[in-house]
DNA sequence: ATCTTATTGTACACACATGTACAATAAGAT
DNA sequence: ATCTTATTGTACATGTGTGTACAATAAGAT
C-alpha cells in the first residue's frame, strides 16, 4: 500500500523519554534525536509531527511506571497504599543508575522554554498527583484509618512536597536506604 | 586613567540573577543579557569573563538572601532556628510575585548543560546546605532538645527534602498559609 | 505492471549563539 | 597635551538548530 517506515518508534520514543530525562526538554533537540536516531528530520517530523508532541508522548511512557499507581491498588487499605507507593519511589530512585530524579519534576522549571499548551500539561500532571493523594486521604477517612479532622489537601500537599523532597534528593542521595529513611521517618511524623 | 565602564556591573548582576531564576541556566544567553543590558557582548565578555562566571557570581548574590541563614542565629535554639528558617522560607517563596521557586533547586537538573566545574559548584551548595541543617541538629542534641538517639544526617535529610519540597511546589502552591501548613505540619510530625 | 501514498533524502533560507581579534574610544594621571 | 589602559564597537568565522519544500523511493493493493 505504502512505503514501511524504516526505523522502531518505539525505540525512537523510548530514545527520547530518556534523552528528557536525563538533560531536561531544553538541551534535547530535534538534530541530535535524529542523529542519535540514524534518521533524518524529515522523518522525525513526518512520524512526531514536533518535539512537543514527541514530548508529550514521552510523559505518556514514563508515566506508565508512576508509582503512584499503586495508590489505585484496591487490595491495599489508603495507609498502605501510601506507604508502598513511597516504598516503590525509593527502590526506583535508587535502582536509577544515572540517578535522574524524576521527568515531570525535572523539567517543571523549563516550563518557560516551551509552549503554553505543553508547560499546562506538564503543570496538570502535577496537580493530578496532588488530586490523588487528596482522594486517597478521603478513602483513608471512610475506612476510618485517619482522622476526619485532618484537613485532606493539606496532608496531600505534604506528601506531594515529600514525594518531591525524595527525587530531588535522589540525585545526590543514592541509596535506598537513605532515602526510604527520609521517607518512612517523614510519613509516620505525618501519621502514616 | 583609564576608560570608565559605561553600566553599572551591580544592575546587571542582578539582572542576570533574575534572568537565571527565571528561566534557567539553558535559557539564558550571552546575547539576550546583552541586549536586555543595552550592552555588546565585547563589553560582557570583558566584565564577567564567561556566562558561567556569571551564572556563579549569580548564584553568590542570590544566597545572601538564604532562609538557611537563619539556623545561624546565635539567639536562637535549634530548633527555633528551623522552625524560622522555613516560616522565612515560606514567606519567601509565596511573595514572589513570579513564583520562580528557588534558583538553585530549579537550575539543578539542567547540570548537564553546564560545565562540569559549574555543576559541581551547584551540587556543593545543596551539601552545605544538608551538612548546616545536620550542625544544627547537632546543636539541638548538645541543647537538649532534641534526643541523641536521633539520626542527624537522616534527619537533615527529612529537612533538606522538605525545603526541596516546598521550593518546588511554591510554583504552584502560591498561599503562605498553605505552604506554612506543609511546613509546620512536617516539622511537627518530625519533632520541630 | 501500474498506481497510490507514506516515508525518506536533499536542499534552502533563516535564526540564534559563540568566542576571538583588532581597532576606536575616553577617563584620568602625568 | 600626551599617554596609558580598561572599555567599547565592529567584524569575522563558525556552530547549532529550525521548519518547509519538493523530488526520489519503495511497499503493497489493484
Amino acid at each position: 500500500m505504502t512505503r514501511a517506515r524504516q526505523f522502531d518508534r518505539e525505540v525512537a520514543l523510548d530514545l527520547a523519554m530518556n534523552e528528557f530525562w536525563q538533560k531536561g526538554y531544553s538541551a534535547v533537540s530535534v538534530k541530535s534525536l535524529c542523529e542519535q536516531l540514524g534518521i533524518t528530520r524529515s522523518s522525525f517530523y513526518h512520524s512526531f509531527g514536533s518535539l512537543d508532541a514527541l514530548f508529550e508522548e514521552a510523559m505518556g511512557l514514563y508515566l506508565r511506571y508512576n508509582p503512584m499507581l499503586e495508590l489505585e491498588n484496591p487490595k491495599l487499605t489508603a495507609i498502605q497504599a501510601i506507604r508502598r507507593c513511597f516504598k516503590v519511589l525509593c527502590k526506583l530512585r535508587a535502582k536509577d543508575k544515572e540517578h535522574r530524579g524524576c521527568l515531570i519534576m525535572n523539567n517543571l522549571n523549563e516550563s518557560y522554554a516551551m509552549p503554553a499548551k505543553t508547560a499546562k500539561s506538564l503543570q496538570a500532571k502535577i496537580d493530578n498527583s496532588i488530586n490523588t493523594l487528596e482522594a486517597t486521604i478521603e478513602r483513608g477517612k471512610v475506612e476510618g484509618l485517619i482522622s476526619p479532622a485532618q484537613n485532606s489537601r493539606a496532608l496531600a500537599l505534604c506528601l506531594q512536597s515529600l514525594a518531591t523532597g525524595i527525587n530531588t534528593l535522589s540525585m545526590q542521595v543514592h541509596s535506598e536506604e537513605e532515602l526510604w529513611g527520609i521517607a518512612d521517618t517523614t510519613l509516620s511524623g505525618l501519621g502514616f
